[in-house]
DNA sequence: CGGGGAATATTGCTGTGGCTATAGTTGCTC
DNA sequence: GAGCAACTATAGCCACAGCAATATTCCCCG
């Protein structure tokens, strides 16, 4: 039934769209591992150091990545284990923890991010237009935030957004 | 060390891109899950039903998708056992088994691409141009070609590529 | 106070997918 | 024709992540 569908050139947008979106995971996934990081953990590594203090509670880094918090939980607990981020108690809430990135976790995001820097470049030139550029990421983060909000803010009701809370 | 390195633009560009990336894929994945498919289901059910035959060996479809061998194996298992594909065994070549969209799988495609054209639509409607939309999508395959080659031809020396080697 | 509900992090369980080994098949060479 | 290398699919083992349950802590309302 419906045999041709896929004649419909929507349909093969769909294709290319899909293709093309899993070939460009396939060539960061390819360039985190260059360099002894899976996509997660670059993903973790870059929200900490974008973040003040470089650090992070555990819940708002799982708001602010593709984790859930037991997901956090292991990869801390893996990069942790690499040395690449250390685990510390917030002295006003008991409950939290920070996650912070030490200097060789800085260092190994610093020698990740130029060959990131190339795939993009490599990527983008010549195809689009920085204006385009920018409209599209904006299209894409509104996207993200009807389905993931609180990625770009801090995520609870509690206000560590601006500060982290005193001497946390 | 080297503190301030994000507020260099093109790093902020980065974590834009990685954040609309992960965005997009949480979008495409929920989508999916609403018709009872995982992203590597649809990807699958995608490249069988634009086949010849709506069929594919499991090998090329390996090559076709982002998994691996046994991944796809264990895909069509999970498929198979849900009732969208069908083994089919290879008459002239005993090794070869053949995966084929049944037409309930075809029917939870076609419930399934609707929405995934919304969100296409959605996406881009006012951001890009179709030209830069095409333009956009090519370069994303050459990316995509120079890490997975043989996705969107056979992969194999055999020659399945037209025809599916008579009767099989 | 103090008790109940919310929040936080972690752990057990399960599902999923990659890597490697394995068994069966094919084709090529001598 | 026999042997051998390549190919195909699968199963075993491992890593990883989500969901649900759990323990601890906090906050608010009485």
């Amino acid at each position: 039934m419906n045999e041709n569908v896929f004649d419909d050139p929507r349909i093969t947008a769909v294709g290319l769209l899909v293709e093309a979106h899993a070939g460009l995971t396939a060539r960061f996934t390819a360039q985190y591992e260059e360099h002894g990081l899976s996509a997660v953990e670059f993903e973790v590594l870059m929200r900490l150091a974008r973040s003040p203090g470089n650090q992070l509670r555990m819940t708002d880094l799982a708001a602010q990545t593709s984790l859930s918090t037991s997901g956090v939980t292991r990869v801390v607990d893996r990069m942790e284990r690499d040395g690449l981020l250390r685990r510390r108690a917030c002295p006003s809430d008991r409950r939290s923890s920070y996650a912070v990135v030490t200097p060789a976790g800085m260092q190994r995001l610093d020698r990740t991010l130029p060959g990131h820097l190339r795939i993009i470049e490599q990527w983008f030139t010549g195809q689009l237009e920085p204006d385009t550029l920018a409209a599209m990421l904006d299209g894409l983060r509104r996207v993200r935030d009807a389905v993931h909000p609180g990625a770009t803010a801090g995520s609870t009701d509690q206000a560590p957004t601006d500060e982290p809370a005193a001497a946390c």
